[in-house]
DNA sequence: TAGGCCATCTGGTCCT
DNA sequence: AGGACCAGATGGCCTA
């Protein structure tokens, strides 16, 4: 387990270490727009970046983008939401980063004393179901018509058979589906 | 030292 | 309204 140096991060300005000389609580008055937070407060090497993110093409339900406003907050209580939010993404990105420590455990790889990266354990986990899904087909090669190759399509008709098995039976069900079929096509 | 990878913060948007 | 989700920014650690 590297250590990271996560306490160094604490010195960058947060909500929860408001710089004196930008004072959000100027901004609630009545009636002022938001919007020129999100356009002009932009500090190189701070938090405060609006400007060099362009929301456009991305998701804007109408009425383009707009922060939310908490009128009657005060500095303070935006402070401890700020603080709750990130608390809440931290757990957030721990929860998934244990659904990638479970994923790299559960896909075979070259055994190495350096961990999977995310993106490298993706790629083996796309890879392993493909190789999964060919080794599957082949077994029910039996079910194709004489001479056709498992496809795409038949790969396809697969996860259909497993999504409606999952629906209908639920995890279990389907485990204990595959455990037959597998039983079976050792038989054969 | 550059580049890859990662954790964290942040604010916009979506969903309930 | 508030939480979840998402993606950009930032900076630290590690390795070639």
């Amino acid at each position: 387990m590297k250590s990271k140096g996560k306490a160094a991060k604490q010195s960058r300005p947060t909500w929860s270490d408001p710089e004196p000389e930008l004072e959000p609580d100027t901004e609630a008055e009545p009636g002022s727009s938001e919007q020129e937070d999100s356009e002009a407060s932009v500090r190189i090497g701070c938090s405060w970046r609006g400007s060099l993110r362009s929301r456009e093409g991305k998701r804007q339900g109408g009425g383009g983008t707009r922060r939310r406003r908490h009128r009657s907050s005060t500095t303070k209580e935006r402070s401890i939401r700020r603080l709750e939010s990130n608390e809440r993404e931290r757990q957030r990105m721990h929860k998934l980063n244990n659904a990638f420590q479970a994923l790299r455990e559960a896909i075979p790889h070259v055994k190495t004393d350096k961990k999977l990266s995310k993106i490298e354990t993706l790629t083996l986990a796309k890879n392993y179901i493909k190789a999964l899904t060919s080794i599957i087909l082949d077994m029910s090669g039996a079910c194709l018509p004489a001479g056709e190759v498992p496809s795409e399509a038949s790969a396809a008709k697969l996860l259909q058979c497993y999504q409606k098995h999952l629906e209908e039976e639920g995890e279990e069900g389907l485990t204990q589906y595959l455990t037959h079929m597998h039983s079976l096509s050792q038989h054969s």
